[in-house]
DNA sequence: GTCTATAAGCGGATAGAC
DNA sequence: GTCTATCCGCTTATAGAC
Protein backbone atom coordinates (compact mmCIF):
# COMPACT_ATOMS: atom_id res chain seq x y z
CA UNK A 1 0.00 0.00 0.00
CA UNK A 2 1.54 3.18 1.25
CA UNK A 3 2.35 5.44 -1.66
CA UNK A 4 1.24 3.25 -4.52
CA UNK A 5 -1.60 3.84 -6.93
CA UNK A 6 -2.49 7.24 -5.66
CA UNK A 7 -1.91 9.11 -8.90
CA UNK A 8 -4.02 6.94 -11.16
CA UNK A 9 -6.95 6.91 -8.83
CA UNK A 10 -6.86 10.68 -8.43
CA UNK A 11 -6.86 11.55 -12.11
CA UNK A 12 -9.91 9.47 -12.80
CA UNK A 13 -11.85 10.62 -9.82
CA UNK A 14 -14.25 13.42 -10.59
CA UNK A 15 -17.17 12.44 -12.75
CA UNK A 16 -17.21 9.04 -14.30
CA UNK A 17 -19.04 8.71 -17.62
CA UNK A 18 -22.38 10.52 -17.51
CA UNK A 19 -25.32 8.29 -16.86
CA UNK A 20 -28.36 9.23 -18.89
CA UNK A 21 -27.70 8.81 -22.57
CA UNK A 22 -25.36 6.29 -24.17
CA UNK A 23 -25.02 3.54 -21.55
CA UNK A 24 -26.25 0.22 -22.86
CA UNK A 25 -26.58 -1.92 -19.73
CA UNK A 26 -27.86 0.15 -16.80
CA UNK A 27 -25.05 0.39 -14.22
CA UNK A 28 -25.67 -1.53 -10.98
CA UNK A 29 -27.56 0.69 -8.59
CA UNK A 30 -26.31 -0.78 -5.28
CA UNK A 31 -23.65 1.16 -3.38
CA UNK A 32 -20.40 0.87 -5.25
CA UNK A 33 -18.42 -1.37 -2.92
CA UNK A 34 -15.31 -1.45 -5.00
CA UNK A 35 -15.07 2.31 -5.13
CA UNK A 36 -15.71 2.42 -1.44
CA UNK A 37 -12.77 0.14 -0.75
CA UNK A 38 -10.47 2.05 -3.04
CA UNK A 39 -11.39 5.39 -1.52
CA UNK A 40 -11.09 4.05 2.00
CA UNK A 41 -7.60 2.79 1.26
CA UNK A 42 -6.52 5.94 -0.46
CA UNK A 43 -7.74 8.17 2.34
CA UNK A 44 -6.18 5.95 4.98
CA UNK A 45 -2.90 6.01 3.12
CA UNK A 46 -2.82 9.80 3.03
CA UNK A 47 -3.87 9.97 6.65
CA UNK A 48 -1.13 7.58 7.71
CA UNK A 49 1.61 9.87 6.48
CA UNK A 50 0.05 12.96 7.98
CA UNK A 51 -0.63 11.34 11.36
CA UNK A 52 2.95 10.09 11.41
CA UNK A 53 4.27 13.60 10.91
CA UNK A 54 1.92 15.65 13.03
CA UNK A 55 0.17 13.29 15.41
CA UNK A 56 -3.55 12.74 15.73
CA UNK A 57 -4.35 16.23 16.95
CA UNK A 58 -1.92 17.89 14.56
CA UNK A 59 -3.86 16.84 11.48
CA UNK A 60 -7.22 18.14 10.34
CA UNK A 61 -9.49 16.06 8.18
CA UNK A 62 -9.43 18.97 5.73
CA UNK A 63 -5.70 18.41 5.26
CA UNK A 64 -6.19 14.73 4.65
CA UNK A 65 -8.97 15.46 2.20
CA UNK A 66 -6.83 18.00 0.39
CA UNK A 67 -4.02 15.50 -0.02
CA UNK A 68 -6.42 13.00 -1.52
CA UNK A 69 -8.02 15.65 -3.69
CA UNK A 70 -11.52 15.54 -2.26
CA UNK A 71 -13.52 17.86 -0.06
CA UNK A 72 -13.55 17.48 3.66
CA UNK A 73 -17.28 16.80 3.65
CA UNK A 74 -16.71 14.05 1.14
CA UNK A 75 -14.10 12.51 3.38
CA UNK A 76 -16.65 12.52 6.16
CA UNK A 77 -18.90 10.49 3.91
CA UNK A 78 -16.30 7.70 3.95
CA UNK A 79 -15.20 8.06 7.57
CA UNK A 80 -17.88 9.37 9.91
CA UNK A 81 -15.36 10.75 12.39
CA UNK A 82 -11.72 11.63 12.55
CA UNK A 83 -11.23 8.96 15.18
CA UNK A 84 -12.67 6.31 12.86
CA UNK A 85 -10.12 7.29 10.25
CA UNK A 86 -7.33 7.11 12.80
CA UNK A 87 -8.38 3.66 13.93
CA UNK A 88 -8.59 2.53 10.36
CA UNK A 89 -4.99 3.65 9.85
CA UNK A 90 -3.85 1.70 12.89
CA UNK A 91 -5.84 -1.33 11.76
CA UNK A 92 -4.10 -1.25 8.41
CA UNK A 93 -0.68 -1.00 9.97
CA UNK A 94 -1.41 -3.82 12.34
CA UNK A 95 -2.88 -6.08 9.65
CA UNK A 96 0.20 -5.87 7.54
CA UNK A 97 2.52 -6.20 10.48
CA UNK A 98 0.85 -9.37 11.70
CA UNK A 99 0.73 -10.74 8.19
CA UNK A 100 4.41 -10.23 7.61
CA UNK A 101 5.49 -11.73 10.89
CA UNK A 102 3.13 -14.69 10.73
CA UNK A 103 4.93 -17.96 11.11
CA UNK A 104 8.28 -16.45 11.88
CA UNK A 105 9.82 -17.57 15.13
CA UNK A 106 8.34 -21.02 14.78
CA UNK A 107 9.65 -23.02 17.77
CA UNK A 108 10.49 -26.01 15.57
CA UNK A 109 12.79 -24.01 13.37
CA UNK A 110 16.48 -23.52 13.90
CA UNK A 111 16.69 -20.66 16.43
CA UNK A 112 19.47 -18.84 14.64
CA UNK A 113 17.80 -18.65 11.26
CA UNK A 114 14.37 -18.04 12.76
CA UNK A 115 15.69 -15.05 14.68
CA UNK A 116 17.60 -13.82 11.67
CA UNK A 117 14.48 -13.95 9.54
CA UNK A 118 12.43 -12.25 12.20
CA UNK A 119 14.91 -9.40 12.53
CA UNK A 120 15.15 -9.05 8.77
CA UNK A 121 11.37 -8.94 8.42
CA UNK A 122 10.97 -6.32 11.12
CA UNK A 123 13.69 -4.17 9.59
CA UNK A 124 12.12 -4.52 6.17
CA UNK A 125 8.90 -3.33 7.68
CA UNK A 126 10.62 -0.32 9.23
CA UNK A 127 12.08 0.47 5.86
CA UNK A 128 8.98 -0.09 3.74
CA UNK A 129 6.45 1.50 6.01
CA UNK A 130 8.04 4.00 8.35
CA UNK A 131 4.89 6.10 8.57
CA UNK A 132 2.84 3.21 9.83
CA UNK A 133 5.47 2.36 12.35
CA UNK A 134 5.57 5.95 13.55
CA UNK A 135 1.83 6.29 13.97
CA UNK A 136 1.86 3.14 16.02
CA UNK A 137 4.79 4.32 18.08
CA UNK A 138 3.21 7.64 18.96
CA UNK A 139 0.01 5.89 19.94
CA UNK A 140 1.95 3.66 22.32
CA UNK A 141 4.04 6.51 23.69
CA UNK A 142 0.88 8.47 24.37
CA UNK A 143 -0.34 5.59 26.50
CA UNK A 144 -2.75 3.95 24.06
CA UNK A 145 -5.52 6.57 24.24
CA UNK A 146 -7.42 5.03 21.30
CA UNK A 147 -6.00 1.61 20.63
CA UNK A 148 -5.54 -0.08 23.98
CA UNK A 149 -8.15 -2.78 23.43
CA UNK A 150 -6.88 -3.75 20.00
CA UNK A 151 -3.31 -3.82 21.19
CA UNK A 152 -4.30 -6.05 24.05
CA UNK A 153 -6.22 -8.40 21.80
CA UNK A 154 -4.08 -8.59 18.73
CA UNK A 155 -0.57 -7.38 19.50
CA UNK A 156 0.13 -8.60 22.99
CA UNK A 157 -0.68 -12.24 22.17
CA UNK A 158 1.63 -12.11 19.18
CA UNK A 159 4.42 -10.66 21.27
CA UNK A 160 3.83 -13.17 24.02
CA UNK A 161 3.99 -16.00 21.50
CA UNK A 162 7.42 -14.85 20.44
CA UNK A 163 8.60 -14.71 24.01
CA UNK A 164 7.17 -18.17 24.54
CA UNK A 165 9.05 -19.52 21.55
CA UNK A 166 12.27 -18.13 22.88
CA UNK A 167 11.58 -19.63 26.28
CA UNK A 168 11.01 -23.02 24.70
CA UNK A 169 14.34 -22.83 22.97
CA UNK A 170 15.94 -22.06 26.30
CA UNK A 171 14.13 -24.94 28.00
CA UNK A 172 15.23 -27.31 25.25
CA UNK A 173 18.80 -26.20 25.68
CA UNK A 174 18.99 -24.93 22.13
CA UNK A 175 20.05 -21.45 23.27
CA UNK A 176 21.70 -20.18 26.43
CA UNK A 177 19.37 -19.11 29.25
CA UNK A 178 18.27 -15.50 29.07
CA UNK A 179 15.42 -13.30 30.22
CA UNK A 180 13.33 -13.85 27.12
CA UNK A 181 10.90 -10.98 27.66
CA UNK A 182 13.61 -8.41 27.88
CA UNK A 183 15.53 -9.86 24.99
CA UNK A 184 12.41 -9.50 22.88
CA UNK A 185 11.78 -5.97 24.15
CA UNK A 186 15.22 -5.12 22.88
CA UNK A 187 14.72 -6.81 19.53
CA UNK A 188 11.50 -4.86 18.99
CA UNK A 189 13.17 -1.62 20.00
CA UNK A 190 16.26 -2.19 17.91
CA UNK A 191 14.27 -2.87 14.77
CA UNK A 192 11.53 -0.32 15.35
CA UNK A 193 14.06 2.43 15.92
CA UNK A 194 15.11 2.28 12.27
CA UNK A 195 11.70 3.64 11.36
CA UNK A 196 10.92 5.88 14.29
CA UNK A 197 14.28 7.53 14.84
CA UNK A 198 15.59 7.51 11.30
CA UNK A 199 15.54 11.31 11.23
CA UNK A 200 17.96 11.46 14.12
CA UNK A 201 20.07 8.71 12.61
CA UNK A 202 20.30 10.57 9.33
CA UNK A 203 21.48 13.63 11.21
CA UNK A 204 24.15 11.63 13.01
CA UNK A 205 25.28 10.04 9.77
CA UNK A 206 25.25 13.40 8.03
CA UNK A 207 22.96 12.33 5.23
CA UNK A 208 19.46 13.07 4.04
CA UNK A 209 17.98 9.66 4.71
CA UNK A 210 18.99 6.12 5.51
CA UNK A 211 20.16 4.07 2.54
CA UNK A 212 19.85 0.43 1.63
CA UNK A 213 23.39 -0.11 2.89
CA UNK A 214 22.42 1.34 6.26
CA UNK A 215 19.64 -1.17 6.58
CA UNK A 216 21.98 -4.01 5.62
CA UNK A 217 24.45 -2.88 8.24
CA UNK A 218 21.64 -2.59 10.76
CA UNK A 219 20.50 -6.11 10.05
CA UNK A 220 23.98 -7.47 10.48
CA UNK A 221 24.59 -5.70 13.77
CA UNK A 222 21.20 -6.45 15.29
CA UNK A 223 21.47 -10.11 14.33
CA UNK A 224 25.00 -10.37 15.67
CA UNK A 225 24.06 -8.76 18.94
CA UNK A 226 21.03 -10.92 19.51
CA UNK A 227 22.51 -14.23 18.41
CA UNK A 228 25.71 -13.84 20.33
CA UNK A 229 23.85 -12.95 23.46
CA UNK A 230 22.39 -16.44 23.53
CA UNK A 231 25.52 -18.20 22.35
CA UNK A 232 24.43 -18.82 18.81
CA UNK A 233 27.02 -17.40 16.51
CA UNK A 234 30.53 -16.04 16.75
CA UNK A 235 30.63 -13.54 13.92
CA UNK A 236 29.34 -13.12 10.37
CA UNK A 237 31.50 -14.54 7.53
CA UNK A 238 33.35 -11.37 6.53
CA UNK A 239 34.52 -9.15 9.42
CA UNK A 240 32.97 -5.99 7.91
CA UNK A 241 31.59 -6.23 4.37
CA UNK A 242 32.47 -3.16 2.33
CA UNK A 243 29.74 -0.54 2.63
CA UNK A 244 28.33 0.41 -0.75
CA UNK A 245 27.33 4.03 -0.42
CA UNK A 246 27.38 5.95 2.89
CA UNK B 1 12.68 18.23 38.81
CA UNK B 2 9.63 16.54 37.43
CA UNK B 3 7.01 16.19 40.13
CA UNK B 4 8.83 17.78 43.04
CA UNK B 5 7.91 20.96 44.86
CA UNK B 6 4.68 21.53 43.07
CA UNK B 7 2.42 21.40 46.07
CA UNK B 8 4.22 23.88 48.26
CA UNK B 9 4.52 26.43 45.48
CA UNK B 10 0.84 26.12 44.64
CA UNK B 11 -0.51 26.66 48.12
CA UNK B 12 1.40 29.88 48.57
CA UNK B 13 0.59 31.27 45.20
CA UNK B 14 -2.31 33.67 45.23
CA UNK B 15 -1.66 36.93 46.98
CA UNK B 16 1.46 37.30 49.00
CA UNK B 17 1.31 39.65 52.02
CA UNK B 18 -0.50 42.91 51.20
CA UNK B 19 1.80 45.78 50.42
CA UNK B 20 0.54 49.08 51.76
CA UNK B 21 0.50 49.08 55.54
CA UNK B 22 2.68 47.04 57.85
CA UNK B 23 5.79 46.28 55.79
CA UNK B 24 8.91 47.73 57.41
CA UNK B 25 11.49 47.54 54.64
CA UNK B 26 9.89 48.27 51.25
CA UNK B 27 10.01 45.07 49.17
CA UNK B 28 12.41 45.21 46.19
CA UNK B 29 10.57 46.66 43.20
CA UNK B 30 12.54 44.96 40.40
CA UNK B 31 10.91 42.03 38.62
CA UNK B 32 10.91 39.07 40.94
CA UNK B 33 13.47 36.85 39.25
CA UNK B 34 13.22 34.06 41.76
CA UNK B 35 9.48 33.77 41.34
CA UNK B 36 9.92 33.89 37.60
CA UNK B 37 12.27 30.93 37.68
CA UNK B 38 10.05 28.93 39.98
CA UNK B 39 6.97 29.55 37.88
CA UNK B 40 8.81 28.80 34.65
CA UNK B 41 9.95 25.49 36.05
CA UNK B 42 6.57 24.59 37.44
CA UNK B 43 4.79 25.37 34.20
CA UNK B 44 7.36 23.49 32.16
CA UNK B 45 7.02 20.50 34.44
CA UNK B 46 3.26 20.35 34.00
CA UNK B 47 3.62 20.90 30.27
CA UNK B 48 6.14 18.07 29.99
CA UNK B 49 3.69 15.51 31.24
CA UNK B 50 0.86 16.77 29.10
CA UNK B 51 2.94 16.99 25.94
CA UNK B 52 4.19 13.47 26.57
CA UNK B 53 0.65 12.17 26.77
CA UNK B 54 -1.07 14.16 24.05
CA UNK B 55 1.60 15.61 21.82
CA UNK B 56 2.19 19.24 21.03
CA UNK B 57 -1.11 19.78 19.22
CA UNK B 58 -3.06 17.67 21.67
CA UNK B 59 -2.48 20.04 24.56
CA UNK B 60 -3.97 23.49 25.02
CA UNK B 61 -2.23 26.11 27.06
CA UNK B 62 -5.43 26.34 29.06
CA UNK B 63 -4.95 22.72 30.16
CA UNK B 64 -1.38 23.37 31.20
CA UNK B 65 -2.46 26.45 33.11
CA UNK B 66 -5.24 24.53 34.82
CA UNK B 67 -2.82 21.86 35.98
CA UNK B 68 -0.56 24.51 37.48
CA UNK B 69 -3.51 26.34 38.98
CA UNK B 70 -3.20 29.61 37.09
CA UNK B 71 -5.17 31.22 34.30
CA UNK B 72 -4.27 30.76 30.70
CA UNK B 73 -3.56 34.47 30.33
CA UNK B 74 -1.22 34.29 33.25
CA UNK B 75 0.63 31.41 31.67
CA UNK B 76 1.03 33.55 28.58
CA UNK B 77 2.72 36.13 30.76
CA UNK B 78 5.48 33.61 31.47
CA UNK B 79 5.64 32.02 28.04
CA UNK B 80 4.67 34.33 25.20
CA UNK B 81 3.66 31.46 22.92
CA UNK B 82 2.84 27.82 23.16
CA UNK B 83 5.86 27.02 21.03
CA UNK B 84 8.14 28.82 23.47
CA UNK B 85 6.78 26.63 26.24
CA UNK B 86 7.33 23.52 24.18
CA UNK B 87 10.93 24.46 23.41
CA UNK B 88 11.51 25.18 27.04
CA UNK B 89 10.34 21.67 27.89
CA UNK B 90 12.71 20.15 25.36
CA UNK B 91 15.54 22.33 26.61
CA UNK B 92 15.00 21.08 30.12
CA UNK B 93 14.95 17.47 29.04
CA UNK B 94 18.09 17.91 27.02
CA UNK B 95 19.94 19.78 29.76
CA UNK B 96 19.44 17.02 32.24
CA UNK B 97 20.17 14.31 29.72
CA UNK B 98 23.50 15.85 28.74
CA UNK B 99 24.35 16.49 32.35
CA UNK B 100 23.76 12.91 33.38
CA UNK B 101 25.70 11.42 30.51
CA UNK B 102 28.60 13.81 30.74
CA UNK B 103 31.91 12.05 31.08
CA UNK B 104 30.51 8.59 30.60
CA UNK B 105 32.05 6.62 27.78
CA UNK B 106 35.44 8.17 28.40
CA UNK B 107 37.83 6.47 25.93
CA UNK B 108 40.49 6.00 28.60
CA UNK B 109 38.19 3.99 30.80
CA UNK B 110 37.78 0.26 30.73
CA UNK B 111 35.31 -0.34 27.87
CA UNK B 112 33.23 -2.88 29.75
CA UNK B 113 32.59 -0.76 32.81
CA UNK B 114 32.21 2.43 30.78
CA UNK B 115 29.51 0.82 28.67
CA UNK B 116 27.86 -0.68 31.71
CA UNK B 117 27.70 2.70 33.38
CA UNK B 118 26.40 4.33 30.25
CA UNK B 119 23.62 1.80 29.89
CA UNK B 120 22.74 2.07 33.55
CA UNK B 121 22.59 5.86 33.35
CA UNK B 122 20.38 5.84 30.28
CA UNK B 123 18.02 3.33 31.86
CA UNK B 124 17.90 5.36 35.05
CA UNK B 125 16.92 8.34 32.95
CA UNK B 126 14.17 6.35 31.26
CA UNK B 127 12.90 5.39 34.65
CA UNK B 128 13.18 8.75 36.39
CA UNK B 129 11.92 10.91 33.58
CA UNK B 130 9.79 8.97 31.17
CA UNK B 131 7.74 12.02 30.21
CA UNK B 132 10.77 13.93 29.08
CA UNK B 133 11.97 10.99 27.10
CA UNK B 134 8.59 10.66 25.44
CA UNK B 135 8.31 14.29 24.46
CA UNK B 136 11.72 14.04 22.89
CA UNK B 137 10.84 10.83 21.11
CA UNK B 138 7.67 12.22 19.57
CA UNK B 139 9.55 15.28 18.40
CA UNK B 140 12.09 13.06 16.65
CA UNK B 141 9.45 10.75 15.21
CA UNK B 142 7.61 13.75 13.82
CA UNK B 143 10.76 14.71 11.97
CA UNK B 144 12.06 17.46 14.25
CA UNK B 145 9.49 20.13 13.32
CA UNK B 146 10.62 22.44 16.13
CA UNK B 147 13.90 21.20 17.48
CA UNK B 148 16.04 20.32 14.48
CA UNK B 149 18.65 23.00 15.04
CA UNK B 150 19.12 22.26 18.72
CA UNK B 151 19.35 18.55 18.08
CA UNK B 152 21.97 19.17 15.45
CA UNK B 153 24.00 21.43 17.70
CA UNK B 154 23.73 19.72 21.05
CA UNK B 155 22.64 16.12 20.61
CA UNK B 156 24.34 14.96 17.45
CA UNK B 157 27.82 15.94 18.66
CA UNK B 158 27.26 14.06 21.90
CA UNK B 159 26.10 10.98 20.04
CA UNK B 160 29.00 11.23 17.61
CA UNK B 161 31.44 11.45 20.49
CA UNK B 162 30.13 8.18 21.86
CA UNK B 163 30.51 6.53 18.49
CA UNK B 164 34.01 7.93 18.25
CA UNK B 165 34.93 6.50 21.63
CA UNK B 166 33.72 3.10 20.58
CA UNK B 167 35.69 3.34 17.37
CA UNK B 168 38.83 4.17 19.29
CA UNK B 169 38.38 1.10 21.44
CA UNK B 170 38.07 -0.94 18.27
CA UNK B 171 41.17 0.66 16.77
CA UNK B 172 43.14 -0.02 19.94
CA UNK B 173 42.07 -3.64 19.86
CA UNK B 174 40.31 -3.35 23.19
CA UNK B 175 37.04 -4.60 21.73
CA UNK B 176 36.20 -6.68 18.68
CA UNK B 177 35.55 -4.81 15.45
CA UNK B 178 31.95 -3.73 14.95
CA UNK B 179 29.96 -1.10 13.14
CA UNK B 180 30.06 1.40 15.97
CA UNK B 181 27.31 3.70 14.72
CA UNK B 182 24.78 0.94 14.52
CA UNK B 183 25.81 -0.54 17.81
CA UNK B 184 25.17 2.83 19.41
CA UNK B 185 21.85 3.23 17.58
CA UNK B 186 20.82 -0.01 19.18
CA UNK B 187 22.02 0.98 22.62
CA UNK B 188 20.03 4.20 22.45
CA UNK B 189 16.96 2.37 21.23
CA UNK B 190 17.21 -0.41 23.79
CA UNK B 191 17.47 2.02 26.69
CA UNK B 192 15.03 4.62 25.37
CA UNK B 193 12.37 1.99 24.80
CA UNK B 194 12.01 1.45 28.53
CA UNK B 195 10.56 4.93 28.77
CA UNK B 196 8.74 5.27 25.47
CA UNK B 197 7.18 1.84 25.19
CA UNK B 198 6.69 1.03 28.83
CA UNK B 199 2.92 1.03 28.38
CA UNK B 200 3.15 -1.77 25.86
CA UNK B 201 5.66 -3.62 28.03
CA UNK B 202 3.38 -3.42 31.00
CA UNK B 203 0.59 -4.90 28.90
CA UNK B 204 2.83 -7.75 27.79
CA UNK B 205 3.95 -8.39 31.34
CA UNK B 206 0.38 -8.18 32.57
CA UNK B 207 1.07 -5.50 35.17
CA UNK B 208 0.17 -1.89 35.73
CA UNK B 209 3.64 -0.45 35.32
CA UNK B 210 7.26 -1.50 35.18
CA UNK B 211 8.86 -2.23 38.55
CA UNK B 212 12.34 -1.74 39.89
CA UNK B 213 13.04 -5.40 39.22
CA UNK B 214 12.07 -4.94 35.58
CA UNK B 215 14.61 -2.19 35.24
CA UNK B 216 17.28 -4.33 36.88
CA UNK B 217 16.53 -7.15 34.49
CA UNK B 218 16.60 -4.73 31.60
CA UNK B 219 19.98 -3.44 32.63
CA UNK B 220 21.37 -6.92 32.87
CA UNK B 221 20.08 -8.02 29.49
CA UNK B 222 21.05 -4.86 27.65
CA UNK B 223 24.54 -4.94 29.12
CA UNK B 224 24.96 -8.60 28.35
CA UNK B 225 23.83 -8.17 24.78
CA UNK B 226 26.07 -5.22 24.10
CA UNK B 227 29.17 -6.47 25.85
CA UNK B 228 29.04 -9.91 24.36
CA UNK B 229 28.61 -8.52 20.89
CA UNK B 230 32.08 -7.03 21.10
CA UNK B 231 33.66 -9.94 22.94
CA UNK B 232 33.77 -8.38 26.37
CA UNK B 233 32.00 -10.64 28.78
CA UNK B 234 30.70 -14.19 28.87
CA UNK B 235 27.83 -13.97 31.31
CA UNK B 236 26.88 -12.22 34.53
CA UNK B 237 27.85 -13.95 37.82
CA UNK B 238 24.58 -15.66 38.61
CA UNK B 239 22.71 -17.27 35.68
CA UNK B 240 19.42 -15.55 36.50
CA UNK B 241 19.22 -13.65 39.79
CA UNK B 242 15.91 -14.25 41.54
CA UNK B 243 13.36 -11.61 40.49
CA UNK B 244 11.98 -9.71 43.44
CA UNK B 245 8.43 -8.84 42.50
CA UNK B 246 6.90 -9.49 39.07
C1' DG C 1 -21.54 10.44 -4.06
C1' DT C 2 -20.54 15.03 -4.02
C1' DC C 3 -21.67 19.66 -3.29
C1' DT C 4 -22.96 24.32 -0.52
C1' DA C 5 -23.97 26.20 3.73
C1' DT C 6 -23.67 26.47 8.37
C1' DA C 7 -23.79 25.23 13.12
C1' DA C 8 -21.27 25.40 17.49
C1' DG C 9 -17.19 25.35 19.91
C1' DC C 10 -12.37 25.67 21.06
C1' DG C 11 -7.78 27.32 19.93
C1' DG C 12 -3.99 30.82 20.61
C1' DA C 13 -3.18 35.32 21.40
C1' DT C 14 -3.95 40.51 22.61
C1' DA C 15 -5.61 44.85 25.20
C1' DG C 16 -6.07 47.13 29.08
C1' DA C 17 -7.74 47.66 34.02
C1' DC C 18 -6.11 46.90 38.66
C1' DG D 1 1.76 39.81 38.12
C1' DT D 2 -2.81 38.75 37.67
C1' DC D 3 -7.39 39.54 36.11
C1' DT D 4 -11.53 40.47 32.74
C1' DA D 5 -12.92 40.83 28.25
C1' DT D 6 -12.53 39.91 23.63
C1' DC D 7 -10.92 39.01 18.75
C1' DC D 8 -10.63 35.90 15.14
C1' DG D 9 -9.45 31.81 12.83
C1' DC D 10 -9.85 27.04 12.51
C1' DT D 11 -11.98 22.68 14.01
C1' DT D 12 -15.27 18.71 13.70
C1' DA D 13 -19.52 17.60 12.32
C1' DT D 14 -24.40 18.10 10.39
C1' DA D 15 -28.34 19.39 7.07
C1' DG D 16 -30.02 19.31 2.89
C1' DA D 17 -29.85 20.32 -2.27
C1' DC D 18 -28.47 18.13 -6.62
Amino acid sequence: MATAKRAEASTQRRRRAPRGATAGAPPPRRPDLRRRRVMDAEIACAAEELFAQHGFHGVSIAEVAARVGISKQNLLYYFPTKEALYRRVLDGVLDEWLERLRGLADPDKDPASALREYIAAKLRYSRDRPSGSRVFATEIIAGLPFYAAELRERVVPALRAQVETLNRWVAAGRVEPIDAVHLMFIVWAATQTYADFSHQMALVLGKEALSAADFEAAEEVVARIVLRSIGLEAAPPGPTPAPRDR
